[in-house]
RNA sequence: GUGGUUGUAGCUCAAUCGGUUAGAGCGCCGGACUGUGGCUCCGGAGGUUGCGGGUUCAAGUCCCGUCAGCCACCCCA
């Protein structure tokens, strides 16, 4: 066997083509309609992009080396740093807010498990230049809707929605203030698994006291406003962007999708206000899609002071979803209509009526070998071919050729000017 | 990077206690059905049992290493 692709690198088959070219269609569809321009870079950047300012947490499985003139590169991890600095280069001529999305294909370098790979591609769309609430819930919308245009419903795939601004005043009111705020992040992100049990020591030895530490772990239970409001009466100021959001998914019809969430916090430091995950709704995947509001980021990495928000959302992950789910798409069909000599002399008229047929749009094969006519057919059938054209001496001689049916068996006589239009009406019927 | 687990045709799997030339179905290729596919029948190709070493008269089977997949951790784009 020949030199298999890198560990954690994927082989598209064109079953598995097909699959990746349906995801990506959906989600340029998406983001389209959402009036998202798409834009791309290069995907080998300078090493100090994501080592100087971005968040440290992607630096250590970087796909990063050094190339033949010496300079330190890496694949890119994110896309995040790349459009800060195409934001900030434009940030004074591009109207806000921007809508710009992209589907890069993404690299890290870590040992690869079912879901995560180290090459992926992720769509990545953000929203740039928009503080208020009704753009956090645009991107959420979009989102969504990807899921939707996919096939996938709300018992498909939910969304976990919080906002660290709220979470940062619960915190406080539950007596967890700043100084220990980034400890309590991961203990609420690894709440219920068995990982907690070391974050909530790191918690109490950092003074955390056991009310606060049961206040914490209270958080999960809060699934609604009324909750909330009741169990933080002071705390439901800082939820109103939150729930403005959340206000906003109802009236467009996708409040079925959204499930508060406090224990979403996210991995990467720069989130400053809504975060979000989309999840498989068995929970037997990992996320399918990530996101939420970085205020600051821009100015770090881009010089830029832009309120920002985005997600991304990888292929991989949604991709298993949507075969388990069954709604992933059968391999298309090769060809719609296949082309069969009865003589080596009909070749050429065969030749002629495949090259009309393709060159009013129609997907054509013929065999290209003077095969008898039942292995022709063989061919057609399993290319998965709507119907056969049989070109044979006697309707030659008539100026016409035989059109079948390959679903039904029907066939018919038809003249060869008028043959684009058999074929294209034959198309039209069934489906 | 750490720990666990699994590796037999393209795919899904079989092979007694360690015992002849590692089998089957599907798929693929060819043929029969002689101007018409699906069905059926016949034939064929395809394996260094992941790779390397060791034990043994004998290894797909036991042992060690390694590579790869999967799971958990780390981390989570």
């Amino acid at each position: 066997m020949p030199l298999q692709a890198l560990p954690g690198f994927r082989d598209f088959f064109p079953e598995e083509f097909a699959l990746r070219a349906h995801i990506f269609d959906a989600m340029r569809r998406v983001a389209r309609r959402y009036g998202f321009e798409e834009y791309d870079g290069p995907p080998l950047e300078a090493l100090e992009l994501y080592t100087d300012k971005s968040g440290d947490e992607i630096i250590g499985q970087l796909y990063s080396f050094a190339d033949k003139g010496g300079r330190d590169v890496a694949l890119r991890p994110e896309m995040t740093p790349t459009l800060a600095r195409m934001v900030a280069e434009r940030a004074n001529g591009l109207k806000k807010p921007i809508r710009w999305f992209s589907i890069p294909q993404l690299f890290r370098y870590e040992r690869q498990q079912r879901g995560r790979l180290r090459e992926h591609f992720q769509l990545n769309c953000d929203l740039i230049g928009e503080p208020g609430p009704l753009g956090d819930a645009e991107v959420i919308a979009l989102a969504v809707d990807v899921m939707r245009a996919l096939g996938l419903t709300a018992t498909d795939v939910r969304v976990r929605l919080s906002d660290r601004r709220l979470l940062a005043v619960l915190l406080e009111e539950a007596g967890i203030g700043t100084a220990r705020q980034a400890l309590a992040f991961q203990a609420l992100d690894k709440l219920g698994r068995s990982e907690y049990g070391p974050r909530r020591k790191a918690l109490h030895e950092a003074g955390a006291t056991d009310d606060a530490i049961a206040a914490l772990e209270s958080l999960p239970s809060i699934t609604t406003w009324a909750d909330l409001e009741t169990r933080f009466p002071a705390a439901a100021g800082a939820g109103a962007p939150l729930r403005r959001t959340m206000d906003a998914l109802d009236a467009m019809g996708l409040g079925d999708f959204v499930d508060l969430d406090l224990t979403i916090v996210r991995g990467l430091a720069y989130y400053t206000g809504t975060v979000f995950e989309l999840f498989d709704a068995q929970r037997s995947l990992r996320a399918i899609c990530g996101g939420g509001r970085y205020d600051n980021l821009l100015d770090r990495i881009g010089g830029v002071d832009l309120p920002a928000l985005g997600f991304g959302m990888g292929d991989v992950v949604l991709g298993e979803l949507l075969k388990e789910r069954g709604v992933a798409p059968k391999a298309p069909a090769s060809a719609e209509v296949f082309l069969v000599t009865a003589t080596p002399e009909d070749r050429p008229a065969v030749l002629k009526l495949a090259h009309e047929l393709r060159d009013s749009g129609i997907r054509v094969e013929y065999s290209l070998a003077d095969d008898k006519i039942g292995k022709q057919m063989k061919l057609a059938d399993a290319r998965g071919a709507r119907m056969a054209v049989v070109v044979g001496p006697d309707e030659r001689a008539r100026g016409a050729v035989v059109l079948k049916d390959l679903r039904t068996g029907a066939q018919q006589e038809v003249s060869m000017e008028t043959l684009a239009d058999a074929v294209r009406n034959l198309m039209g019927q069934g489906r």
